[in-house]
DNA sequence: AATCATAATGAGAAGGCTTCGCATTTCTAT
DNA sequence: ATAGAAATGCGAAGCCTTCTCATTATGATT
């Protein structure tokens, strides 16, 4: 019953939150756009706005539930919080997303913010490449 | 005389390139959105259009003299390219830009690059916190 | 279980940033 | 100087996202 992680979160249990909760859940699709999550559950026959899937999502990101992404291409992505922190490694071709973690990295951020003065709150690291299957491809 | 540095650029020596390139290496702050550019320009007299400035930071992007940077905030910001490269480390309250470099995340991340495959195209890195002068404040 | 105050939703309008389309102007090579 | 090609400026249009507001759902209370 997702409804009490819900209300954990500080949200009301709503139908809308509680659908796009889910589907986060089940999906094995783990970065996806508003529109994306929009159109999905469309076609799963349920019934929702796109301007509440924005809504809900920012509501996520807020209550700690879901991570917003600025990859580039100007659309915001959202990944569901789970497991630990992590990075993110992207195809320039296909798209595809990896994710990584390296200690050493994340050290060194902090170790960096120390030394120019700044309280550190968060901090965005993406790595833009071509995945191995589309290397594959462009021989 | 910068008309040979576009040029060199394979870009044709206009008057609206010549004035932002201009701009840009004369002025002290080193990151700028598009219409900070498009205001400044108009401010000190010059007669140019918001489409132009944003084709021709484009067109600079393209031809490696500028940099476009997708921080937090939805506009791009860009910078000149001038010495050697660097990430960011930005200040959440005041809109601060520090720059920094750390050899050894270059080489983490060239190193998980290489060891998920991927043939690196490029990478982003920034540092959100809060800077020194902000942080004083808020006592 | 019915009621009520409050908060959330849905639909479309509106907003911010960026790009497009096209007539006009500016470049550069002749 | 001139012609052909490319660049500009303006407003319109396009995305993505947020806002507005009438309607509806939620959950605490009776």
């Amino acid at each position: 019953m997702e409804s009490q992680d819900l209300k954990k979160a500080g949200l009301k249990a709503t139908l809308p939150r509680l659908k796009i909760l889910n589907f986060l859940e089940d999906s094995e699709v783990r970065h996806m756009t508003a529109e994306e999550v929009y159109k999905a559950l469309l076609e799963s026959g349920e019934e929702i706005g796109l301007a509440t899937v924005y809504r809900v999502l920012t509501q996520f990101e807020t209550a700690g539930l879901v991570t917003r992404h600025h990859f580039e291409g100007g659309q915001s992505v959202f990944e569901l919080n789970e497991g630990t922190h992590h990075d993110h490694i992207l195809c320039v071709k296909c798209g595809r997303v990896d994710e990584f973690m390296d200690e050493t990295i994340e050290e060194r951020q902090h170790a960096i913010a120390d030394k120019l003065g700044y309280a550190m709150t968060d901090h965005s690291l993406y790595i833009y490449g071509i995945c191995p299957e589309c290397q594959k491809k462009a021989k």
